[in-house]
DNA sequence: GTTGCAATGCAACAACAAGTTGCGATAGAA
DNA sequence: TTCTATCGCAACTTGTTGTTGCATTGCAAC
């Protein structure tokens, strides 16, 4: 039999965050075992609800924690680089099993569906970004609303993900990228 | 005291079926509690057991038996009137209550999951004959993939509603007709 | 009208997961 | 070594899905 661990503070934290990570991308969706969380963690299920009032604090702190990653701003040197990389960062994430479960649940609490907006929020603001350089490196002339132009690029793709349930191949990537690269003229 | 009620046969599946969508719109989710659709229906939890396995099979049916009504084809005489109507039927459809249960939700069983292809795949189908019927009036030339310019207008829409959480304007609905329109040219 | 059967109601039950509680055990610092 | 906050643990409550055995009742055939 494995001893009980009785390990404390922060690395239990880490642990369980880690741990409650791990399960939403096992089972695909919010709605995860806490039981099955303790399991991972190597944590008594007690220890985890002196942290957490109920599970669906836990699983949004769980899904902050893992969003402190820094969103990258690609700077591939030409705007059609640029637009590819976000595009095909934005399939990558909605195909994976954390992505799903995130973006396309419909979830129990507020919190949790607050998270929706927010995070493409930032996504857009960092992926604006690209369109300034572009405008700086004189490629194009400057849009009204470069936030729009990126939300209207990525939709198709999610949308095909989520709800067409068809893969999403390199052609269609590359239509939504000329589609926004057309409009900027 | 109310008296039970011992109907039987097809008035009992309708009510059944009817409560279980309305269960489904004034709680938002497919994750629906049996007790409460028998007691909507007038009828005991045995009963609704008696006719479906489990409460996945309840759903689906309730909602296969909803969408029996036909997708309506629009017919405003120009392509523009057309997909106007069709973009305003998508936003209603996407702002409802069993619209966004239908559509926003990971559903728990493959079943459920399936239907949400199939639900697009009738409706880009149905919106596809707008553009051969604008083809046919000579309103513009005949397009390698109509289907795909359907969806690919009706992506932004959802993904407003789903994803970043703002309440779609009639602009909004304008510009995504716009960009097909501009995309038979 | 009477009879018989299939459909329904009903209450009790099992199984499972969220969340709680009281107490005993232990790590880590004083 | 001692003290205390943290952890493990087992047992519990609550809510929901799904099941079962039996009593009732609607309805059709006779």
């Amino acid at each position: 039999m494995t001893e009980p661990s009785h390990r404390r503070g922060k690395v239990v934290d880490d642990n369980i965050l880690r741990a409650a990570i791990s399960v939403i991308e096992e089972s695909g969706t919010l709605l995860i075992k806490v039981d099955r969380v303790a399991e991972l963690a190597g944590v008594n299920k007690t220890t985890i609800y002196r942290r957490f009032p109920n599970r669906d604090d836990l699983v949004l702190a769980a899904i902050l924690a893992q969003a402190e990653t820094v969103v990258p701003i690609p700077d591939a040197g030409s705007l059609r680089g640029d637009l590819w990389e976000i595009v095909v960062m934005v399939r990558s994430t909605v195909m994976s099993s954390l992505g799903r479960a995130l973006l396309s649940a419909s979830a129990a609490s507020p919190d949790l569906d607050q998270l929706r907006p927010t995070y493409w929020q930032t996504r857009f603001e960092a992926a604006a970004k690209v369109i300034d350089r572009a405008v700086e490196r004189g490629e194009c002339s400057p849009p009204a609303d470069p936030q729009l132009l990126i939300e209207l690029m990525v939709a198709p793709i999610h949308f095909r993900a989520t709800q067409v349930g068809v893969d999403i191949s390199d052609e269609f990537l590359a239509v939504q990228v000329d589609r926004l690269v057309a409009a900027l003229r």
